[in-house]
DNA sequence: GGCGTGAAGTGTTTTATTTACACTAACTGA
DNA sequence: TCAGTTAGTGTAAATAAAACACTTCACGCC
């Protein structure tokens, strides 16, 4: 959303300097060959640049999340996304166009597979890179910093809760929620997060969440591997009962 | 801060409606003797009734934190908590006095003994509640699920993050350090979340960053305790060095 | 000065959890 | 049938967590 240009009509006054609401989202893509990436779009006005995929919040019709889901879909086609709200960031000097804008931020996670994102309505392009590459690029506004801390602080949270088995398909192999743990503990970084197959097996199991479906994988040029879905329902149940996900 | 009234001067217009920024503190008072409390204001103005102190971002002047620790000044006297972000609130409806408001709200702690609150600018007045009785009570706005908020999800950061020492004096007895373990994993209630003593001591002794003063309380007519302090250079060389805080 | 009161302080054993570790099974394609 | 590739499996050792009860000290009071 462009804000106010010299000479447009202002029609909204108010007794005290406003501040501006924006939200901006540090979209996650996991795919099982490829690893994680960041979406990030390409601004096709002031500032140019890469930044997070966001926008302005519209006063008196949506939510932050509403605004964070309208924005992502908006600039990039990314829908039904797993949204989470983590920081807000309000610095008066944040955006370098004038006004104090504050951005809400929120934590993405979708299966890459699902988005091949597209350009959005301002001509501005969408891309997935990868995590490594993101965090050298210089972002727009404060969003490295942004990026950063959902990268440093948000992952660990796949270990206290299976927000993972929404990155897998319904039917999935153990080794890939293996990997993307992994993912998870090493920060984007697989190798650097690397557990033991048998042991992260035996947990897993041993937690009674996931369903061994009967099926195998096909087309594949090795032993097939058992497929499992994840029980969300027995999951609920004992969560009510105060247990906790832990991996 | 008023919002402005009907006749009142309007100088400062833009391009779309905006939303308000405000903050909003979930003050919690720690006291030995006392348990927790939470901080509220009965507020002098419409809605009238109980709230959490805070209040509007001045823009361009100062960023989130800066406005939390200001309006917990003004309205209640409370200054150089540890604050700290947790969650924007921003349903378009929250505030019904008409404008959209989002609020970024803080968990804040502090040692109760240090703060009697006093009323605030607005003729409010600020007062210590007992977490059981605050729950129950019908606060203005949607403050009773912030403070449900920070209360369910914020407390158990106390086990991961030495914070706690901020609510202790310098120097401080075991015991103290015990008791607020205790009532953070209760939830505010320390009978809930009690743990053994001897364990406890050993675990906390065994991480090395209690340090003995070698001094005794006194005025007490019982076996006097061994005084302790919280040796943060040391916590600072573990945390780099990759080591975490958990109790 | 002995005794009651009230909190401080102290070790060991048992149990549960976590870690370390290496081979066989199944399938495919050459 | 053999080479390549991933799936799948169990046990022992080490570490961490939990359970558990008595003695020490300071004081006030009789």
């Amino acid at each position: 959303m462009a804000r106010a240009k010299t000479g447009a009509s202002l029609p909204h006054c108010y007794e005290f300097p406003m501040v501006s609401v924006a939200v901006d989202c540090a979209v996650f893509g996991w795919d099982i060959n490829d690893g994680l990436h960041v979406l990030l779009i390409e601004r096709g006005e002031k500032p140019f640049g890469h930044a997070l995929p966001g926008g302005f919040v519209r006063a008196k019709q949506e939510n932050l999340e509403t605004a964070a889901r309208r924005e992502l879909e908006e600039e990039t086609g990314v829908r039904n996304a797993h949204l989470e709200q983590f920081h807000a960031y309000g610095d008066p000097g944040r955006d370098d166009r004038g006004n104090h804008v504050i951005s809400v931020a929120f934590f993405a996670l979708v299966r890459r597979i699902d988005h091949k994102p597209r350009g959005g309505t301002d001509a501005d392009t969408a891309d997935w890179y990868p995590i490594q590459q993101a965090r050298s690029l210089k972002l727009a506004f404060d969003h490295q910093t942004i990026l950063s801390d959902a990268i440093d602080r948000r992952f660990e949270k796949l270990r206290h809760d299976p927000i993972a088995f929404k990155l897998l398909p319904r039917k999935f192999r153990l080794r890939e929620v293996q990997l993307l743990y992994e993912t998870a503990r090493g920060q984007g970084d697989a190798e650097k997060g690397k557990v033991d197959k048998r042991n992260f097996r035996k947990k897993m199991l041993e937690m009674g969440l996931l369903e061994d479906t009967g099926e195998t994988e096909s087309d594949v040029r090795h032993r097939a591997a058992r497929l499992y879905r994840f029980n969300n329902a027995e999951y609920e149940k004992k969560s009510r009962q105060g247990w906790k996900f832990d991996i």
